[in-house]
DNA sequence: CTGTTAGCGCGTTCAT
DNA sequence: ATGAACGCGCTAACAG
């Protein structure tokens, strides 16, 4: 009841209320510098009254760094995106910090545009999945934002020439485990999917499928092998289609093209054949798809413990934003195997003996 | 070469080098007030030579507004919000508005302070896709706060007593149409799996599923009903557990609950059943699971008109937050049933004849 | 057409 | 222990 303030009561309202100055009222509300415990007191009550909260904006312009992190990711509507985000606002939140979302939409001019408005925000740090395109990346400005102070942590992608914090995958280790995994189950007529090997992990993965294959003695021949980028999905499903209506069709399939676990199944499937009855089918499972069909053998980037590690090392840096720039930290995560059959789950006939997994 | 500012130039420096005065500078950049040709140039000159870009704090605190859009949604890693998310966002960009993002954790204590603090941000507007628990809503809040000149648009959960615009689904056709088209196929021996009908979406459901039943003069008994929340997942699978081992079981079950395909896919699955082989499913289908099925039977909220009505209703508002606060707008959008058989796919044998599917 | 001035709301010396 | 005064960077009257 009475006067309803329709305009957010100031610093300066509450100090009046409480009769003292606003550099008083700051002190109590940032608890820095002495005060006594009755004004103290009397500032409380003021605050309560007025139901006064500082404005973000204004105290961000006074001390010329906001609460804001800004993130930047190629798409948030993928998995593992979305699920990175979730997980860096839980731990951001804590600090009470927020995270400004932006996609990059994976161009790299884009990106390069949305780097220069959060900074206009004063963010406290930059928490990026970059770009790394034909066309380059942005590996030098993050350099010189960092250098100027405002951390950077990298996640996901390793650009080339990039002096920041990162958090990312062993692309090796992992795909290495998923090719070695089929083979051991005794699949010898394979097929192999995955993007073109232009960028580094797109590199690693195909270097350790072929360190899988050269281990086991196993040849796979151009004609099962599809490297196509994934906006080629159309090429892609040709590829499928067609090595699924072979006399004998492959009975694995590994994919280590991220984002098309979906792709691959609908492909396989609308051609006729049962997974996993007739094929088996390997992915990075960015989106938890294969284990809807009672087994799976991923790649797992393992999203959760990426995140943790990354923001954990962001706010860390934020924390610690008015010390000098430490050396940059890179971690790279070894993403373990997980393979699970469920019961009663039939799969294709091993084309030899398979051996123990252990 | 030369030196190197670590601080970002100000508008003063700009007018210092162009020899004028800030204001000019402002009117320039602000495309407002008369400046003279030549004046232009020459801050045009002295913006590219110190390569200045306005502080976006600065400006809101003068303006008192920011560029930022607050955003709330329950976990933004739920697919049918990160999308909403990422068209919102595709569209705020274009007028260079950013989205500040949060999740509430379906928590209305935690999204009260949630807006609170967005409010300290001075966004343009709120997005929100608001917590119905049953410790109540914020809706009165909301309120409150549209009535106080921040533009507040809501989706996907119609709060009571909320005087917001708002963009909502059209529950009661979708789920009818959904049940109507199992009876139409001829399964009578059908389970039904929802939450309860606690809230408004939920009472929705269970409405349009007894009118369909009743159309069709076909009786579910109880025990081939759940109506659990979707924290009670054990409960739930050990029900479909428990009529998948019957001597005869269900030939369908409709899932009229957000965000468990997975869950009721898995569970059906694990007992050795195949999908859709013995048994219908169908789904509010926000991950697109079922469709990895070969056939799709599903409420879809059509994420994307959602998104792209709400977004465009959002900045409407945001564009005219000067003008006096007009009545807000609901809409209810009739998403209409998508069922897509892919050649081959074998279904249940049907309990009577079915009829045409139109 | 352009410069001067006064805020926007708060943190932060520097005195007292 | 507390208050006055300045600055953060920019916009918006108000003069001229």
């Amino acid at each position: 009841m009475g006067t309803e303030k329709l305009s957010k009561a100031t610093i300066r309202d509450v100090a009046r209320a409480a009769g003292v100055s606003q550099s008083t009222v700051s002190r109590v509300l940032n608890k820095n510098g002495y005060v006594s415990a009755e004004t103290l007191e009397r500032v409380m009550q003021a605050v309560q009254a007025l139901d006064y909260s500082p404005s973000a904006i204004a105290v961000s312009l006074s001390k010329s760094r906001s609460r804001i992190i800004g993130v930047i990711v190629p798409q948030i509507f993928a998995p593992f995106f979305s699920q990175l985000f979730y997980i860096a606002d839980r731990i951001a939140e804590k600090y009470d910090y927020r995270l400004l979302l932006c996609n990059s939409e994976s161009s790299v001019v884009r990106e390069r545009r949305l780097i220069d408005d959060l900074l206009s925000y004063k963010i406290a740090a930059l928490f990026i999945a970059p770009v790394d395109g034909q066309e380059g990346s942005n590996a030098a400005y993050l350099n010189s934002i960092r250098l100027n102070g405002t951390p950077v942590v990298c996640v996901d992608r390793e650009l080339t020439g990039i002096a920041c914090d990162g958090v990312y995958i062993d692309n090796y280790n992992a795909c290495y485990e998923v090719t070695r995994e089929v083979f051991m189950r005794g699949y010898r007529n394979i097929a192999y999917l995955a993007d073109p090997p232009v960028y580094a992990p797109g590199r690693q993965r195909l270097a350790a499928f072929e360190a899988a294959c050269q281990e086991f003695g196993v040849t796979v021949p151009p004609e099962n092998r599809m490297l196509a980028p994934i906006e080629a999905s159309e090429k892609r499903e040709r590829f499928l289609y067609e090595i699924m209506h072979r006399e004998t069709p492959p009975k694995a399939i590994i994919n280590f093209s991220k984002g098309w676990d979906y792709g691959m199944l609908r492909a396989v499937t609308s051609t006729g054949r049962r997974v996993p009855n007739d094929v088996f089918l390997t992915g990075l499972d960015d989106d938890n798809v294969l284990r809807s069909f009672g087994y799976y053998t991923d790649y797992r980037p393992n999203t959760e413990e990426v995140a943790t590690v990354a923001a954990t090392l962001l706010m860390e840096r934020v924390l610690h934003a008015d010390e000098p720039v430490p050396e940059p930290v890179r971690t790279a995560l070894t993403t373990h195997l997980t393979s699970v059959l469920q019961r009663g789950t039939v799969l294709p006939e091993p084309d030899v003996k398979p051996m123990d997994l252990k």
